[in-house]
DNA sequence: TGATCCCGCCAACGT
DNA sequence: ACGTTGGCGGGATCA
């Protein structure tokens, strides 16, 4: 019992050899025998970890020396400046632990004899040393290959340790396979992008809501291992036939990634890749290992969901999550549960942009052409390719794996796809630069708007611009845009008004209505706001806090046990602990109640200091009315802006419907998620209806004005009835006029005579959406079909100053009205 | 105790 | 036949 691995482990392996064979590893079918693991045991005494040696071992690699280069390396802010708090903290307490040994050796001679504790032998340091190595952001001059028997050995862990690394950066594309033994280093590049194809695929594959069903039945019976129940359940999650999801590969990278060998299963990689999605479509992104593992096993195996597999499959989330929070995507918690707390992980990594917020129009459309049947799988091997991938990697192994095979692709990441034969290697080079050209564009958008906001002095509280803050990881890697959004009123709560800069080309409104309160929008609407919104862009609509939150509730989510401390201060990332719910039905049973005091009083705070990060946006139907027209001369006189502001936040209360007024020119900038929901039988109230007109506030005009046109009622009539918003029968107003709107608050706010504006109306049935929107194409192609035919939209979306315009007079009524995702 | 997860056997793969 | 990968699960440690 010297210690020495080496030592042990030879020492052991004769004897595992025999009984391995008998029961361990079983041959393909034998199953593992517990009873024969307890008969056999006792005859080999080791077979089991062996114990930490109480006694020093002086050829230890272990010497307080490299425990001090590890300290450096771990906490080396040069080399790691990616991290901040959270990171930062984690492997703070991490050194300071590793220093705490340290001492332990300096003071003591005896205590040098202590081994490498269990902890210092972490994969999750190990990760960190190994991140160590490399740069966040490899530029081609650095050595960017990675020889895993050289890493292993400076590293003084077995080789078998640096591949569980290897695999779950592997699933980031952080790294990728050249070779026999060598890997190249891609660091953070394309994590943005993977992470957002992840999502994506993650949002296909319907984890959201196979969460939500493990947790339901979680809920409603104690879950019970055995049980036929699991079986069910697995049998239902593994139902949806796109279990066979393998790896997600990016655009650019797939080659080589395939090329990694051809293993089947890849399960490491694979299961990291799934838990990835797993936050990044969950809502607060928080996971629990139990709900990770029995999605991943439901997955693939439904029958047998045994304990055992279970076990299994818990550890090796285990391993994945050590490296993943080396990497601070995650960080741990815990979920207070009815019987004690469950290990849990919350996503802080970088926010992940949906693609349908993004550019899901342009990768998609890409992706359809060749994978006509499902879009789901445009970052996912389609089946039907399979085979000429195959062959593929078969030449390129060929050239490949000779032992040490050099390098013999260009370092760079993306460029060597023209030397693909396949077209279809263009298709993701395609998507991949519209990808970065719109996030660029994002970003600029974002930055104007924030500009806007800081000079108007509109900024009513919520307009305040957040300062940029720095990023939590890959520092500007992700647009700024993608910051946590989430704050806000949630699922249910009502939409809070947002303020945003106001643009010298007039105003607009859109309606947000939602689901929860459907109900109360069908009878009388005495809550129904009109929202002056002065807007630019709606490109990101900014909300506060309502002061009517409602739970969060997930149930993990309300359960959490914030254990942040204090110290750190996690609004936004609290906030975005928010949920979405994308069942309406769950929405409309929610309640509304407040839920913690934190919440409450960053809303009471928000009216001073705003914290603006939260953006969500209304995700639903919308309807553009374009012809209405509206507006006043009269500038905005402090009085009027202050109405404005009084008027907003009566809104908080229980607004249960709002406008953002937008005008024509504008409505490409407009930013709404694709469709999750449903469009509930929700009906408006024609007064509520008529409301809307009313709501462009005339302070909020500049005095330009064009010729007043009265919106076409039996336009609206139809469009309303269309969607279902009104009933057959009934007619809205044909004139918005003031005091036709039920405005419940300030109406002396919104008595002004106006004088004409074109603008058009947006009415959304909301459900809302936290995530932020981003892209003015994402709205046109989904809610619009211009009359100009595919190509109008194209060049709307083409067009990034965002002046373009969509013809006034036109109804645009979306074609996917009733296309939902949800089900 | 239950949560963590290190350790290393050995099957599957690749050459 | 041998080296590389990496699934897997016992049981040691940690909290």
């Amino acid at each position: 019992l010297e210690g020495k691995k080496t030592t042990s482990r030879r020492r052991r392996a004769p004897c595992l050899k025999l009984k391995a064979r008998v029961l361990k590893t079983p041959l393909k079918q034998a199953a593992t025998s517990h009873s024969v693991l307890t008969e056999i045991q006792p005859d080999c005494q080791p077979l089991t970890t062996p114990p930490k040696p109480k006694e020093i071992l002086p050829a230890d690699p272990w010497t307080p020396t490299s425990n001090l280069k590890i300290l450096i390396s771990a906490a080396s802010p040069e080399i790691r400046n990616r991290e901040q708090r959270r990171e930062l903290s984690n492997s703070t307490s991490e050194v300071l632990q590793a220093k705490h040994c340290l001492q332990e050796h300096l003071s003591g001679d005896e205590y040098e004899k202590s081994q490498p504790s269990r902890k210092e032998k972490s994969l999750g340091l190990l990760c960190h040393k190994f991140l160590a190595r490399y740069p966040d952001y490899s530029s081609t001059a650095e050595n960017n290959y990675i020889c895993l028997d050289e890493v292993a050995e400076e590293l003084n862990v077995e080789r078998r340790r640096i591949y569980d690394i290897v695999n779950v950066l592997e699933s980031l594309h952080m790294v990728s396979r050249l070779a026999k033994n060598k890997y190249v280093w891609h660091g953070r590049h394309n994590l943005s992008k993977t992470l957002q194809a992840l999502k994506k695929v993650g949002e296909d594959n319907k984890y959201t809501q196979q969460i939500q069903m493990i947790k339901k039945r979680e809920y409603e019976h104690e879950f019970d291992f055995d049980g036929e129940r699991n079986e069910e359940m697995a049998r239902s999650l593994g139902s949806n036939e796109h279990s066979e999801m393998s790896f997600v590969e990016l655009p650019g990278m797939e080659f080589r990634a395939a090329s990694v060998n051809s293993r089947k299963d890849k399960s490491l990689r694979v299961m990291s890749q799934k838990f990835v999605m797993l936050f990044l479509v969950s809502t607060p992104q928080i996971v629990s290992l139990e709900v990770a593992a029995k999605i991943l096993i439901g997955e693939d195996q439904l029958e047998d969901l045994d304990k055992s597999k279970f076990k299994t499959k818990i550890r090796r989330l285990y391993d994945i999550a050590n490296v993943l929070s080396s990497l601070g995507l995650i960080e741990k918690v815990h979920v207070a549960e009815e019987r004690g707390r469950k290990p849990a992980f919350k996503w802080t990594g970088p926010e992940v942009l949906t693609d349908s917020q993004e550019s899901i129009t342009s990768k998609e459309q890409c992706s359809k052409n060749l994978f006509p049947s499902r879009g789901k799988q445009n970052f996912t091997r389609h089946p039907s390719l399979i085979k000429l991938v195959r062959s593929i990697e078969n030449d390129r192994r060929k050239i490949q794996s000779a032992p040490t095979s050099p390098v013999k692709i260009s370092a760079s990441t993306d460029q060597n796809l023209s030397a693909f034969p396949s077209k279809m290697a263009q298709v993701p080079a395609m998507a991949k630069h519209q990808l970065e050209g719109q996030s660029k564009k994002v970003k600029e958008m974002k930055m104007k708007l924030s500009g806007s906001a800081l000079e108007s002095n509109l900024s009513s509280p919520e307009v305040v611009p957040k300062p940029d803050l720095p990023h939590t990881t890959a520092p500007s890697q992700q647009p700024v845009l993608t910051q946590p959004l989430g704050v806000g009123p949630l699922s249910h709560s009502p939409v809070s008004p947002v303020m945003l800069p106001q643009t010298p080309s007039g105003v607009s409104y859109a309606i947000y209505l939602h689901p929860s309160q459907a109900h109360t929008v069908t009878t009388y609407s005495p809550s129904f706001m009109l929202q002056p919104l002065p807007c630019t862009n709606v490109t990101e609509i900014k909300s506060i806090n309502s002061k009517v939150l409602n739970r969060i509730t997930t149930e993990e989510g309300d359960n959490q046990i914030a254990k942040d401390d204090p110290t750190k201060s996690s609004t936004a990332k609290e906030r975005s602990t928010i949920k979405s719910e994308t069942s309406s039905q769950q929405c409309l049973k929610r309640s509304q109640a407040l839920q913690d005091s934190n919440l409450i009083k960053r809303c009471r705070s928000d009216e001073e200091s705003l914290d603006t990060s939260l953006t969500f946006f209304p995700s639903g139907y919308l309807i553009a009315l374009t012809q209405c027209t509206h507006g006043n001369k009269a500038g905005f006189s402090n009085k009027e802006k202050a109405g404005v502001c009084s008027l907003q936040h009566t809104t908080y209360s229980s607004p249960i419907a709002g406008v953002i007024p937008v005008t024509a020119s504008e409505l490409n900038t407009v930013n709404i998620p694709a469709f999750h929901i449903t469009p509930l039988n929700i009906m408006l109230s024609p007064t509520s209806i008529a409301a809307a007109p009313v709501l462009s506030n005339p302070c909020l005009n500049s005095s330009n004005t064009s010729s007043a046109q009265n919106p076409s009622s039996s336009l609206l009539n139809f469009t309303l009835q269309h969607v279902g918003l009104i009933p057959a029968g009934v007619q809205v107003p044909a004139n918005p006029v003031l005091q036709h709107v039920p405005v419940s608050s300030q109406p002396e706010n919104v008595s002004h005579s106006s004088e004409n504006r074109n603008f058009c109306y947006f009415i959304f049935l909301s459900c809302y959406s936290p995530n932020l929107l981003s892209k003015s194409q994402t709205v046109t192609e989904n809610f619009f079909r211009t009359p100009g035919g595919p190509n109008t939209v194209s060049s709307l979306s083409a067009n990034s100053d965002g002046t373009d315009r969509i013809s006034q007079g036109t109804l645009y009524i979306p074609q996917r009205k009733l296309e939902v995702s949800e089900d």
